[in-house]
DNA sequence: TATTAAAGTGAACACCGTTAGCTAACTAAT
DNA sequence: ATTAGTTAGCTAACGGTGTTCACTTTAATA
């Protein structure tokens, strides 16, 4: 009767699935009432009106639910992340690369407790051993949230590798304002590692410099004002923008 | 006999006093072990050779005696950095001020769970809230824990403030690169903010700014590097001099 | 319809933080 | 020196947690 003759999922697959978004969803709700020491796999079950026991069904252990509900919400983020990417036309390298920071950090700080969970996470318990089996099994050179993590980077990257080949090609690109010496070791690690975010050709060192520096600054910011450590509280949003051109400074671009 | 003419602690309070110092060794020790969420009163009690329900007479509750060891881990690191600085003489501004990034980073990185407890803690569980009243309670116009965090700032920013006063005086002073037009409600809160970390007297808004951008830099670093998230991973500490080094250059040192 | 795999149950285990009431030991004052 | 009062420690218990195991019900399949 409920054969599966579409080749879609079967009912008992879509039954699985519901499922298993009520329990995340319940997942979230703790973690937005409770922080993230605060979600109780009973509290779970008793929300989804099941027993305890019957989440292992669904989940190898509570961490592995958080896990996923990390990964989830990197997802959340990242989607939220390009469609505020979107709203600029895809010419506009800058101004797209500027919604980046922009959503990231409205992201984070309207989903803080999410967002307390996804940076404590990676190294938290012994969750972060789990993570690089479960990533090495899967092929994969990093742990699943720390694939996230750098895809939601790429976003900017790539914008950025974009704007420099549109800029190099029709006159001579924008010389960045300054850069030190630096070693030849570091030199070719920068490169190896940002051939990961900055998925793009040829940008020069100068470039990749100033993009990792500015990955930090703002990983900084959002930071710092998600966790109430930024020093300036009522005009964020204009203090988020100085430090914006001041790092297109660094990139020789006058805003 | 053991009556207290000499006016000392008492036989009793020394006692409690060692008591104190042994269950916050244990604390961390499981701190370092198992993560901030793997600290457990009964094992503290067990460690100690006790029963868990004695350790009420020296805490209110586990919070309260996490909150207590991240007070003393803030001390710590404060008292290393301070140490740090003062290996260069107190007119040495700028070594002092490097002194003060270079050991903050190192006491993070060899202290990683010590300092994701730190960072962690001050919005996490209802912690804030106690911490809140607590701070109240002493008439402190912040939580004892946010209170410490800004008196190691103030080590950086009191340097910067001397920093300044001294190159004012002896010939114009520095100008700094640039800074962005400012709306005077931000102004206005850089400066009051500001007062509480740079001390000091009437440093210029550019100083202000640069500081705060330069703290927000260094705090996402060593949030990153202590959390696994820098980029760089290899020559970690030629990458932290380029920093250094591009930040100076905010201040108009080329160095 | 009989078979089989999945979903769910209930009880148990070993922990956890916290509280209440009691006992022994020590301090301080009479 | 005796007494009163404080302090540190104990045991026992309560309600909570994650996790496992054996068992039953339910639903899809052959």
């Amino acid at each position: 009767m409920t054969s599966n003759t579409a080749g879609g999922p079967s009912r008992r697959e879509r039954m699985r699935a519901e499922t298993i978004a009520e329990i995340k969803a319940s997942a979230r709700s703790q973690l937005l009432q409770h922080g993230p020491s605060g979600i109780s796999l009973r509290a779970i079950a008793r929300d989804v009106g099941v027993t305890a026991a019957a989440l292992y069904r669904y989940f190898d252990s509570l961490d592995a639910l958080l896990m996923e509900l990390c990964c989830d919400l990197y997802d959340e983020l990242i989607a939220e992340t390009r469609k505020a990417m979107d709203a600029s036309p895809p010419e506009a390298h800058l101004e797209r690369m500027k919604a980046w920071i922009w959503a990231f950090r409205e992201w984070a700080v309207t989903n803080r407790r999410e967002f307390e969970l996804m940076i404590s996470f990676p190294e938290d318990h012994n969750a972060m051993a789990m993570c690089a089996r479960a990533g090495e099994a899967a092929g994969l050179p990093f742990d699943p949230i720390t694939a996230k993590s750098m895809e939601h980077a790429q976003l900017c990257g790539g914008e950025l590798a974009k704007f420099y080949e549109e800029t190099s090609s029709q006159g001579g690109g924008i010389p960045p304002v300054q850069l030190p010496e630096l070693s030849p070791g570091l030199t070719a690690e920068l490169r190896d590692r940002c051939a990961l975010f900055v998925v793009g050709e040829t940008v020069p060192l100068a470039w990749i410099f100033s993009f990792v520096s500015g990955w930090v600054r703002v990983f900084g910011l959002v930071v710092m004002e998600a966790f109430g450590n930024l020093p300036v509280q009522e005009h964020v949003d204009e203090f988020y923008k100085s430090q914006i051109l001041m790092m297109m400074h660094d990139f020789g671009i006058e805003g």
